[in-house]
DNA sequence: TAGAATTGTGGGTAGCTGTGGGTAATTTTC
DNA sequence: GAAAATTACCCACAGCTACCCACAATTCTA
């Protein structure tokens, strides 16, 4: 295998079962490393999206809130939004997360779903809403869009 | 075992009974690292709402408040009211915890209540009183948000 | 190309979880 | 020292979750 791991790329259409379980595309858990322990963490996004991260990288992100000192009101409100809709869900047999109802209202999730492996994350989305934010995304700043291509070599 | 102990996330919907017991979430407990002994220590959180530490983990804040010092207000207050009226307590065979009615009284709680994993320490709060908090927090320096966002979530 | 293995999806069930209440032991009060 | 109040511990139970199995469709392999 030569592909680094916990890396995810391309778009899958998957289906939300009735008890709310979502399957993670076979590649998607292949490319997961070991020390995951067949685990993932999953959140809101910052679309009307849900993340998926490997708990690996989930826990740097831990380890850098830890550090960050109670002492100070920001500090706290930022932990507390950044952890507060996080879930760790190891993945059943058949290669499935659970999701918790709020998250599936979060991200307007039905029946049918889109999978996108977005490097070091995955993003699960309401197929019809992917579509909404896309076309949102065409009327942005296209200069924002060069400035990052500047600095992130393709 | 690479999933990390003494580590909380999510949000959960409890009630408080007419004792003044409270479920600790099992996933919650479950992360506790066994030398913990099933206990806990209960105080009051910097904001309105009870904060829950392992006890493994409140003892090494005791040793670094031993540290600080005393001269800086907000470190009084600090040690004035999280150490002051922090409680040592086991849970119950059904993994509820007793709170003291000052505490209650504290966190103004009634009988629903939000549990939040704050990483290193849980917080219970008034489903209303978190609500007007968040809503506080919005108006805080936004930038200071933005740092802190890009520092650390990927 | 045919068989074998894997993948995605659905559903059943044993055991656990959250919640309420009861009772014996302990402490408090007069 | 006895009665009252409080606390600690135990049991019960409905609802839910985690885990298991099944199976069709697809992909892999020889």
């Amino acid at each position: 295998m030569t592909i680094s791991k916990n890396t995810f790329t391309g778009e899958y259409s998957y289906s939300l079962d009735a008890k709310g379980r979502i399957n993670i595309p076979a590649k998607f858990r292949q490319s997961l490393s070991k020390n995951n322990d067949n685990t993932f963490v999953v959140t809101r996004g910052l679309d009307t999206c849900i993340w998926v991260y490997p708990i690996i990288i989930w826990q740097k992100i831990e380890t850098e809130l830890k550090n960050l000192s109670a002492l100070s009101a920001i500090n706290r409100s930022f932990i507390r939004n950044a952890v507060r809709y996080a879930t760790i869900t190891p993945y059943d047999k058949q290669g499935r997360i659970l999701l918790a109802p709020s998250l599936i209202q979060y991200a307007k999730l039905e029946k049918e779903a889109i999978i996108i492996g977005m490097v070091n994350k995955i993003e699960i989305w309401n197929p019809k809403t992917l579509y909404e934010t896309d076309k949102q995304n065409l009327k942005l700043d296209p200069s924002t869009f060069e400035d990052l291509a500047e600095k992130i070599i393709l």
